[in-house]
DNA sequence: TATGAATGAGCCTTCATTCAT
DNA sequence: TATGAATGAAGGCTCATTCAT
């Protein structure tokens, strides 16, 4: 995942990926028999994992949008930090739209992401927000302050390692950002 | 910057290139050593493009940073029109993070982006945001917002051909979204 | 014998050896050294199977050349039908004069094809041959209508399976075919 | 036509082929996409060569039989002597039967095949046969006598250096072997 | 004896780069 | 300047052979 990761599907070198997982040529592909089945199968995993992992720990009764995204970035972390490479791997592959996904990797991706967002929006308390504003869009402009608030995390983080790091700082300062986008974007009353 | 950005910089073919190009094999790399140069000769050159085009059109005097941001808008839509292909090639090799980027070409997409976001944020008249809440803040979730309308309507336009498209839909529909922001983020009065 | 009659030594794949054979890698490596070995000894074993199912079962008696040829070609098929392969393979290795022959196969070999010939043609009573024409020159006249009338009945049998032909036919017309050898090349008197 | 007449299509190696043919390897694949665009190149040389320096050449009017393949056989020499490579290619292709033959190659090799047939065998004037046998089988004598001299020549000749030879003494034993051909298939009166 | 996972040399092919013209 | 044929390192993959069990 991390060769994929770093060059995308072509560049990514059986080579390398032999020499970092520290096995020989001839093994990979004996169990895979080509590059291509090798990349399909990781995503294959990739997406089984973020389903047990991530999906399926996802609480859809909250009805309010805010904190369940905040419950939802709670279970996501937990999930990084036992397979970061996952995360990073996935991405990557979606981003890149690596041409050698089959349909059934499309499908399966797809029908994930649609799950995800679902359990992210399906029911939610929408007499929450304020109404001086089209609700369709209250969600939209919510949900891009959270992706970057994430994405501006993401990136001061990288290259470090994750296992080693005390998260309750991050977790205050992410708390105090929603309790501003309540502010902003919530009934009065809600105060 | 057509096959780099169709591809990146690994994959981009230098057989393509001269075939797109017209031209021989042996005049690509008389003028160019090799492909990295080549490579970084682009790079530069729609950097070049992008200051020209882009950023010494910016309004710095603009106090409004919605009103700025709406300009600077106007004034990208107007570059991108006279040569798309040098913002689809930048972002790719921004967003691919290519490798082969040296340190002079990095520098110089730093300091114009640093430019562009100085030319953005400087001398904004902050007065105008709502008080309750920390003005680096309001900032931040202004742009994630401007920058996720963007890329959602980026990401609706794929494919199409950007020269036959009346703009006046979209821009009615930005205008109104940019008044939404400032309701959520400006004091009360500006309505 | 079958993966090396139908794909020659080098395309022969051990894979598809134990495959057929019900058996696994390691075994086949185990009882021989390696792939040349494996076939150096069926061409030991298939040697040995002609002599003792075809040259041994030679009449060296018979006097009259055509008369010694028939009994030989019904001893041939009745090794033939106990083990096709057997034939098949020689066959092929002896066709595609595999490089991989040894001395000791080499010399095996020629010395059972000296021994066949010698049954074939030693004490032949010459003197039934017609006297107008070199006996040596009818020899080999006689022999090779005789291989060219095998090769094109076995052209004519390929991909049937030999086990469930009625072979009476065949041999009529083969006892036909010997009739007009002798007219052509035996004495009048013969007749 | 060395390397694959030697050692089949398969086990040709391109290494030697650029290695005799004393090129590089990529130039090899510059010319032609890959190992069996090659391969059918060769078998399409090799057949244009044989219908012009062969079978255009062949005698359709001589009415005698043997005459006519006399003749055949000197212009085959002629051919031969030019480009021994091609014979023996085409031969190792027809007899391995090579499965990467596509449809265009496999017909312009049978259409060749039954062109030189129908040269050998049309008009042929059968009363010079004699009578007391049937014709057909005759034909079929005939044929495979000259076919086994050829080949026992052939075998005589194996690893010389063609153009060097004399060939005088070998066309005077063939010259006699066709005599005695015709005295023992041809009526009584051709003597 | 028997298994089958593991190895690495060698295969065909691609492609950035060089070079004679 | 300009061409395109020529080069060779590196890529994905196969397969006889080895080895731990």
């Amino acid at each position: 995942m991390d060769e994929f990761a770093a060059k995308g599907y072509k560049n990514a070198s059986t080579n390398n990926i032999v020499k970092k997982a520290g096995v020989s040529k001839g093994i990979l592909f004996y169990y895979f028999k080509n590059k291509k089945e090798l990349f399909l199968f990781l995503v294959d995993y990739a997406l089984d994992f973020i389903k047990k992992e991530h999906i399926d720990h996802l609480d859809e009764e909250e009805p309010d949008f805010i904190e369940r995204y905040k419950k939802a970035a709670q279970v996501k972390l937990t999930a990084y930090t036992k397979n970061p490479h996952v995360f990073n791997f996935l991405a990557t592959v979606y981003l890149n739209n690596e041409a050698e996904l089959d349909k059934n990797s499309r499908d399966k991706l797809n029908s994930y992401y649609l799950e995800s967002r679902a359990k992210l929006y399906k029911n939610i308390d929408t007499s929450l927000f304020r109404e001086d504003i089209d609700q369709k869009l209250i969600y939209r402009i919510i949900t891009w302050a959270l992706e970057g608030y994430q994405q501006e995390l993401m990136a001061g983080l990288k290259g470090k390692d994750m296992t080693k790091i005390n998260f309750d700082p991050y977790w205050e300062d992410f708390y105090r950002f929603l309790k501003v986008l309540k502010k902003l974007n919530y009934k009065a009353e809600e105060e």
